[in-house]
DNA sequence: GTCGAGATTATCT
DNA sequence: GATAATCTCGACC
């Protein structure tokens, strides 16, 4: 893993991020989707009115992981970007098992297909065994390591990328995937409303 | 397969 | 006491 890499912002980073293979242990998957935070831009971000206990993590050292927990029971990953004192990072949304896959699978019983066993934040944690007590592992050389793909790939990125002005409500999240992978159905990415 | 509502707990005001 | 970067389950097409 490259430390100076992550010393930029989170938005340039989660398209590099793409593909790149996270392991922990015996489990190890390929990052398939992710999404960018930036801290004191977005206001979805824990950073964005300020630091507290728990997003102390994002403004710290880059590179290193970030790990929360959100609606009692679910956990979700992160990787910290830009320097210290800046707060941006990049949430781990989904991902392909591609070792380990019947750890995951004894993880979590409740997923039917394999598709499923990291398709989601809290499932990739779970699946993955990331809890809390990983919060803050320097993914270079902790429990949780993270590989860089070795070229740049192909991927797809949010509406709001790229796109100026508009002050919709809906411009955030800042959200990239890797498109054509049947393993990653972006959690309600498109919503084609259609009439009941 | 797709849509809509509820569940559940650490953290912050 | 209110909030939150979500998941699961049941109902409908």
């Amino acid at each position: 893993m490259d430390r100076q890499l992550f010393e930029q912002p989170a938005l340039e980073v989660a398209p590099l991020v793409l593909g790149a293979i996270l392991s922990v242990g015996a489990v190890s998957l390929r990052v398939t989707e992710v999404e960018a935070y930036l801290g004191d831009l977005d206001p979805g971000s824990h950073a964005f009115r300020g630091q507290t206990r728990r997003n102390s993590t994002m403004f710290g050292e880059p590179g290193h992981l970030y790990t929360y927990f959100t609606y009692g029971m679910h956990v979700c990953a992160n990787i910290v970007c830009s320097p210290v004192g800046e707060a941006s990072g990049i949430l781990l949304r989904a991902g392909r098992i591609l070792s380990g896959i019947d750890i995951a699978r004894e993880r979590r019983t409740t997923t039917k297909t394999d598709d499923d066993l990291a398709r989601g934040p809290a499932r990739l944690a779970v699946a993955l065994g990331i809890t809390l007590a990983d919060d803050g592992t320097d993914l270079a050389s902790g429990r949780v390591r993270l590989d860089m793909p070795t070229g740049q790939l192909e991927w797809a990125s949010g509406p709001r990328t790229g796109v100026s002005g508009d002050g919709g409500t809906n411009a955030f999240p800042w959200r990239f995937w890797i498109p054509g992978d049947t393993s990653v159905s972006p959690y309600r990415a498109h919503a084609p409303k259609r009439r009941r």
